[in-house]
DNA sequence: CTAAACTTTCAGAAATTTCTGAAACTTCAA
DNA sequence: TTGAAGTTTCAGAAATTTCTGAAAGTTTAG
């Protein structure tokens, strides 16, 4: 299993960026490995590319999972567990898209709704209240909205996104079609 | 300047989340502490609430100012500058993901279209491009797309939300509409 | 020009995260 | 039941990130 420089050069960028999207360096790593691999690869594989350690290998592997990123494979005569991604590219993609949500938006949905049941002790209280709301509910939206993009699929969407700046006027345009007897 | 227990569990709560959402602890803890105080904070007011020393605060607002989540605020008659959020929370929601956006996404698309135009050296290669060319694509498709949704502004968008899982809806309604020569 | 009030910078300390490798564990064939 | 092939775990080492505080810099009033 030696990696081309293209490959090489694919896999160390994606570790870097890893870091940014939720996972360390060599977790991203491992993953952008397996997804451009062809053929399914080991544990020791990965660990022999990437020059790390078998122990952080095993490490990685775990949270890969846990992400729902890869999954193993098994190959009939083979003792070992090799791994493959665990879907499209478009699902991979949404499933850290998902993780992410739950791990950058549900807690704090979750703590902002507990404060805002409290009874503000003072006027300026009143106020940072009224701020939590906004943010409140600026997150369900957002939380809902990325939901609905996920469930229409990537055909729907792509449709959506051809219509481009057009998606202004369909709105207009079904919000007269609709409802008509409030025509402004 | 003192926190009242309610502003602190949130200021608290935002320098954990912080490191999530691209800056760390006590910047996120900065963030929250100026957008919920009415009244505009001076770095000094900051390092006190937060018990953290000047110098970090002071790394702390130019990092929030290169995000432009924050702005100074001249006090006539006062020497020091005074900090206060820059803009509302749907402005400053954007611009945060606008900056991740710039982080996280546009490297790598960088990247992606410089190695898809090297020619591929085997078999192997050429699957690993073809993978590396549906990542790009996806990306270049989320980047235009939250582009639009931010072009949108928040009224339409929610108008849009608000039709929720109706957009499949409308989409099919209106290539009925815009295209009928090609009816299915 | 000087000094007071304030800010920024940055070297190194502190805290946190990641990685290694050896030991413990599991599974299976014989 | 044994041992070979493989995996996981985890304590502590290494790397990285964040924070402090003292020194250098800036601005303005007088």
């Amino acid at each position: 299993m030696k990696m081309t420089p293209l490959i090489t050069s694919a896999v160390m960028h994606f570790g870097e960026m890893g870091s940014r999207w939720g996972f360390n360096r060599t977790v991203g790593q491992m993953l952008a490995l397996i997804v451009l691999n062809e053929e399914p690869l080991s544990a020791q594989d990965i660990a022999d590319a990437l020059h790390i350690s078998r122990g952080n290998v095993s490490m990685g592997l775990k949270e890969l999972q846990s992400w729902r990123l890869i999954k193993s494979h098994l190959v009939p005569g083979e003792r070992k567990d090799f791994f493959i991604p665990a879907g499209t590219i478009w699902e991979l993609a949404n499933r850290v898209f998902e993780e992410r949500r739950k791990r950058e938006i549900d807690p704090t949905l979750s703590l902002l709704r507990d404060l805002l049941l409290d009874t503000p002790g003072n006027e300026n209280e009143a106020t940072a209240q009224n701020t939590l709301r906004e943010i409140h509910d600026l997150l369900e939206n957002v939380t809902s909205w990325s939901q609905e993009l996920q469930d229409l699929g990537p055909d729907k969407l792509n449709t959506l996104m051809k219509l481009g700046s057009g998606v202004g006027k369909v709105l207009e345009f079904k919000d007269k079609v609709l409802k008509p007897k409030f025509s402004s």
